[in-house]
DNA sequence: CATACCTGCTAACTTCTCTTTGCATGTGCG
DNA sequence: CGCACATGCAAAGAGAAGTTAGCAGGTATG
């Protein structure tokens, strides 16, 4: 129940911006096929642990993906990501609708306030 | 002609990373209400031209936007940017399948060739 | 001819992003 | 107990992106 109605303009950034990398599009894209701990997907996609611990947190705080920390059964701790179910629609008249929601840049601060 | 048939990977970011940003958001949402030239548009945005230019180059780079120069009345030389009427959708699935047509990073490249 | 619009470009600075490297921690096995 | 494999985080360097400021050129109007 905390999801917006609509995308705002803010979390539309994110989301966008969690997407725009060659990197995280194969993770997705392995994350789609299968849920994965982060050694193993990290050997499966050819790149360093910790690149790959970067992409995910973006990616989460996109919400794009979710982690869960399991036990193996040898005991070894696995956290296990995967994709959220995500449908994202883009035109020109959505954007501009999420646009108008978007936070000001505010260099300084917000003039609103009690001001 | 050299449109591919479906978003080649490489394409895909390029569309995104020039989504993922609060002014190009707000330029695509100006133009998707009406066309505009540069200058205009800038006063509108309440950014700098120059600003303004680059982030316009970016979307057109894209294919998200077009540009034509056109004669004001007064013989001013005026270049009218409009949105293009896309519709992008994405899925983990969608996602999936343009990443395996990412172009490999190559920080170098393969000296291979006979490989 | 100065002023006011329009266009475009580049150099230089600042800021953010990406990536690597290294450390610290925990469990199971020979 | 040392090796293998799992987790995490942070500092630091390289590179890309964002932004400003300034220059140069065009056409009309007072």
């Amino acid at each position: 129940m905390s999801s917006a109605p609509s995308p705002i303009g803010d979390d539309l950034v994110r989301v966008l911006a969690s997407l725009a990398n060659p990197h995280r599009l194969r993770i997705i894209a392995a994350l789609a096929r299968e849920r994965a701990y982060v050694s193993g997907l990290a050997r499966q996609l050819g790149i360093s642990r910790a690149l790959l611990q970067v992409h995910l947190r973006k990616l989460a705080a996109a919400g794009l993906v979710t982690a869960s920390l399991e036990l193996s059964e040898d005991g070894k701790a696995m956290n296990y990501y995967e994709v959220q179910p995500f449908v994202l629609t883009l035109t020109p008249e959505i954007i501009a609708a999420a646009a108008e929601t978007l936070t000001v840049p505010d260099s300084v601060e917000q003039p609103g306030a009690n001001r």
